[in-house]
DNA sequence: CGCATCCCCTGCCTGC
DNA sequence: TGCAGGCAGGGGATGC
């Protein structure tokens, strides 16, 4: 579910399936998500095309022409399932496990070449907002939001920066999308395995003079990037088959090394320590307690 | 302001 | 087999 990797493989796959097309019926099942859905959502919707499917952090972007964005947010359980009309790789699953049988389908979107793509949240967690070309910058969905942790902004310095002072842990400034956005539960684990850093780690110790870089915010940039790149290139190539799978998006074989790995040794070479769980303001956190400090 | 806690919702797994 | 409790990948609201 839907961290950033996750939300960009939805977006990819989203985008080959929408991306030029006109909607041609949107059946909505229920007036809300986590808020309330736009007022007279199917009809400012229907007969419209979508020009391009975007992403920001974890919110999914679809440009519709004539000036709107549809925002998306999947929250913990969002999903999205593809069906093909002309083509379906598996004929009646669909019907069948999601658009018949499946209570938490909210949103059925038509599109003009018999695609057909269902919206289901068990949990209703995820949203969506249509909001015009000119506020979605300063929306209260996307103001705020840190740099994307993949481009030019999220660097040591600024990272340095942004640490400096800070009484926090580390765990906590990835989670922060005011810090560094699209960063979930468990890709903070994993950065944090992979530069070899403590979770409970105060965030000021990492610089050693306010706002100056060093090799220890660089490492845990690189180590962000580093398993954020390795999950979207592991989504991606589970993407490629999807329309030949059941279509259903986001939902890939990725093996972790730390995260839901209680109890299992730790995978960095020569460590020899054990991957442990432990609360971290009541969320799980999965760590080495002999190699992270 | 920074930080921690609680909470929204449903489903699934575990242990009794 | 039933049932209670814990847990789940997000993030907004609240209170210290």
């Amino acid at each position: 579910m839907p961290e950033l990797p996750e939300v960009e493989t939805v977006r990819r796959g989203l985008a080959l399936a929408m991306e030029g097309r006109v909607v041609t019926r949107l059946d909505q099942r229920r007036p809300d998500l986590r808020f309330a859905l736009p007022e007279n959502f199917p009809a400012r919707i229907e007969g419209r095309r979508i020009l391009r499917l975007g992403r920001r952090a974890k919110y999914l972007l679809a440009d519709i022409e004539g000036g709107d964005t549809l925002l998306m947010h999947l929250g913990m359980s969002g999903r999205f399932t593809i069906a093909n009309g002309a083509a379906p790789a598996r004929p009646g699953r669909f019907h069948h496990d999601i658009a018949a049988h499946d209570r938490h389908v909210h949103l059925v979107f038509h599109l003009e070449d018999g695609t057909i793509i269902a919206y289901d949240d068990p949990r209703r967690f995820g949203y969506m907002a249509l909001i015009g070309e000119a506020e979605l910058e300063t929306c209260r969905f996307l103001a705020g939001l840190g740099p994307e942790p993949l481009g030019n902004g999220f660097n040591a310095p600024a990272l340095a920066t942004a640490l400096g002072g800070r009484t926090t842990s580390l765990k906590a400034v990835l989670l922060n999308q005011r810090l560094v956005a699209g960063i979930g539960n468990i890709y903070a684990c994993e950065a944090l395995h992979e530069a070899a850093l403590s979770p409970w780690r105060a965030a000021g110790t990492l610089v050693t003079r306010r706002g100056l870089a060093n090799a220890r915010a660089s490492r845990l940039v690189d180590a962000v990037r580093t398993v954020l790149m390795a999950a979207i290139a592991a989504g991606g190539s589970t993407l490629r088959d999807f329309a030949h799978a059941d279509g259903e998006l986001g939902y890939f074989q990725h093996s972790f090394k730390v995260y839901d790995r209680d109890g299992q040794p730790c995978p960095r070479a020569g460590c020899g320590g054990t991957v442990r769980r432990k609360p971290h303001n009541g969320r799980s956190t999965f760590y080495c307690p002999r190699c992270q400090k």
